[in-house]
DNA sequence: TGTACATCAGTGAACGCGCGTTCACTGATGTAC
DNA sequence: TGTACATCAGTGAACGCGCGTTCACTGATGTAC
């Protein structure tokens, strides 16, 4: 049956929001449509009233996962001042146990940046953005005087960070998997202060 | 029909080498058993005379590709001496575009890292396994008197390295695709000379 | 405000397809004598 | 060394299953009057 407007906006919302989580976790090709939509309490036979098709959701529920990420990283860093404080700040939640155990709720770059490179389409522009927002909020926080030299060490940083989330989740070792985010905490730390 | 105990472990090799070239730049799920089969030359039948299931080929072809990777590494490395050179030889490699643009030859824990975490069973541990074997070439190479040093900073210096190699790929502007794998390497010189 | 009706979001069955896996069969291999 | 035969690697059809997508249908919505 017909929904109002305010629902069917409200299910196209749902849909995104399970989506963004579901993909994070599980990869593009770990879920499907219809556990999709069931997780966002419909049927997958309305689907196509909402999205052209799975790679259509794909870009749209990644654009809405790194927008998300964004705005959670502006709650951890807050106005910014003092620059090194907010940067450990932003270093501890991402690089913590936290954060690697929840992938469907973590970084969309370390979560789908892997899947995304295997994908054609929207998605790719959609990730780039997306990294170049998150990039800015780091060389924000860098004590460099130079623009480029800000931005060229904001690019490292989160390489290290993304590659750091990305092992810990990889191994099976609890003990290695600490070690690792600690190491890449710490190596940071140290520069970030600097 | 049946083939000779040689030509039995040469289909078997054909089979590892392909099937861990595919699963780097296809993922595990972005390959079938019929297509490796096929692309190692033989029909996917027979493909259980060899594995067990995919999971077990998925195992075995990881461990193969990451000892690949080990003796690659070895390769460059070489002597190892002076360890600056041969860190920054490393680095070169591993932070170019051929790299990037040829997942299927090259790193697996940036290529697998995220399927991997997404799987369970025998991989993790491999992985696991795999990359400690990795983080040690790198700590031989660090410069800190302490060995603890060495290993937290090499997790870090590998953390960066993956984390670069995973963003340059996803990314689809090739400008920026190549400015982060400068940064990276630049990050990294600069810090493997002190 | 009330009524008639076109619209369309959602449902669930059905579609074709590709997947991992199984199986009966083939015929070369390699062993027993 | 030669022969008979059991073994088994490889083939290709077939299996059940889950996937993305389509479709006829339902009935509440929201618009035209």
């Amino acid at each position: 049956m017909k929904v109002t407007r305010e629902q069917f906006a409200e299910h196209r919302e749902r849909i995104l929001e399970v989506a963004s989580s579901l993909f994070r976790e599980k990869g593009f090709d770990g879920i499907g449509i219809a556990d999709i939509m069931k997780a966002a309490g419909l049927t997958h036979g309305g689907f196509y009233r909402h999205f052209a098709s799975k790679d259509d959701l794909i870009d749209q529920a990644s654009r809405r996962a790194l927008l998300q990420g964004a705005a959670h990283w502006e709650r951890i860093i807050g106005d910014g001042n003092p620059a090194p404080a907010a940067l450990a700040r932003l270093l501890q939640t991402y690089l913590s146990e936290a954060h690697r155990d929840a992938s469907g709720k973590g970084c969309t770059i370390a979560a789908l940046g892997v899947d995304t490179s295997r994908q054609q389409g929207a998605v790719r522009k959609t990730f780039a953005q997306g990294l170049e927002a998150l990039v800015e909020k780091i060389a924000a926080l860098l004590p460099e005087r130079a623009r480029a030299a800000r931005r060229r060490r904001a690019l490292a940083v989160f390489a290290q960070m993304v590659g750091a989330l990305v092992m810990a989740r990889a191994v099976d070792d609890p003990v290695l998997s600490k070690e690792i985010l600690t190491a890449a905490a710490s190596g940071l730390d140290a520069r970030g202060a600097g």
